[in-house]
DNA sequence: CAATACAAAACGAACGTACGGTTTGTCTAT
DNA sequence: ATAGACAAACCGTACGTTCGTTTTGTATTG
């Protein structure tokens, strides 16, 4: 072993480029088939024929099953896909704007990173952590890690508004919840309208809660 | 087969007794697995073991699994638990107690229909129709008339609030959503406090919402 | 700059296991 | 006696894993 720290990623070997490839392809697969068949029905042959390797490929690459679903939990826990800040203009009118901004963000939210694939690969993974104790021991911390980083962010942009920091992460769970429940009903309106509209009914009551003083 | 027609509960033989008991025990059996082990895991033999019968015994009373998860699903999308009728006192101060009653209800919902072990076999039943596709058609229509008589019950209850029809029908399908999406997330906080907080916040929250008038 | 040596990558067959379904047998109540 | 209620053994299948082989890229020689 020659001294080529991980840190200096000066010299990326070829195959190591490749073997990274693969891993990302495995794991898109893996993400696919969660959305497709659920996590049930998510098995080797399917994965492997929707990342378009053989079995050994996947076997060398993740040492089990279990392995590659936490690896594919991790990455759809990653904190890359943060909100974008919003700048605010300081003074007037603050109450409105803000539950405009609340109320975009929201149906962002929703169309962005709860109902695409990613989203409902996340409510198989943790609606099957439920009743698989080592599944939830291994993305427990990952997720709670995940839930805090995006209920900072959203209070960095909206502490502001009247309410104190405990309730703004409790209003910001609710609202994640929401928008995961909804993805449980999807396969009874195949058309999204009815859910959009629901996001949006949800979304403009949300904003005027938060827009409103505390009692 | 004699003329003893199933609307003359007249003549239960004891046998008819006897296997009426028995399916029950078996789609309580499998209520109990789909909570603690998940739908994947729901086996015929875990069935079987929870039951306290053989093998043989389940595919007499049901042909297949399918069979039983279907009729399981019936059982938990029986409109039998409704809301009880609350009676308003007619006149003063309608507001704050129509507030008082939403957020009561919304709590009872909570604790008594969705934080349940019929309250989680029934998001098991729901995630695994999203890719499931004969089970999704097989409870798609008792699905919705389930959502539609509780929405009934509820619209029945609150209707001389503010809000029409259409609003009270999607306000309702919210707090169901969240709810149930409450179940996504409850093997992380073994401790129920934290989701009884994020219900009273919700309820709080709807209420206030409900009682107000429309924009 | 070849030629060789070695490790990683990809492959596919084989294995044991657990599942759902089927069949056969036994007992009980009518 | 006859049909239903239950039990137990059996069958084919699909799963996840293991393992030996082949291929490909990289480093080390002359």
């Amino acid at each position: 072993m020659h001294e080529t720290a991980s840190s200096q990623p000066r010299k990326e070997s070829k195959k190591e480029l490749q073997a990274e490839a693969a891993r990302e392809r495995i794991l898109s697969a893996v993400i696919d088939c969660l959305d497709r068949y659920g996590y049930a029905e998510t098995s080797i042959s399917r994965i492997q024929e929707a990342a378009g390797f053989s079995r050994g490929a996947l076997t060398h690459h993740f040492p089990s099953k279990e392995e590659m679903m936490v690896v594919a939990a991790e990455r759809l826990l990653r904190p890359t896909l943060s909100l974008r800040r919003r700048k605010h203009p300081a003074g007037a009118a603050s109450e409105a704007v803000l539950a405009v901004d609340v109320e975009a963000d929201i149906v962002w939210m929703w169309e962005k990173l709860v109902d695409t694939s990613e989203g409902r690969a996340l409510l198989e993974i943790l609606v099957a952590s439920r009743t698989d104790d080592v599944l939830r021991q291994r993305i427990a911390t990952k997720f709670a890690r995940w839930n805090n980083a995006i209920n900072e962010t959203l209070i960095e942009n909206y502490g502001q508004s009247g309410m104190d920091g405990q309730a703004l992460q409790e209003f910001w769970t609710i609202c994640r919840v929401f928008l995961r429940g909804l993805n449980t009903q999807s396969q009874f309106d195949p058309d999204d309208g009815m859910r959009k509209a629901l996001v949006r009914r949800f979304a403009h009551a949300f904003a005027a809660q938060m827009s409103r003083p505390r009692d």
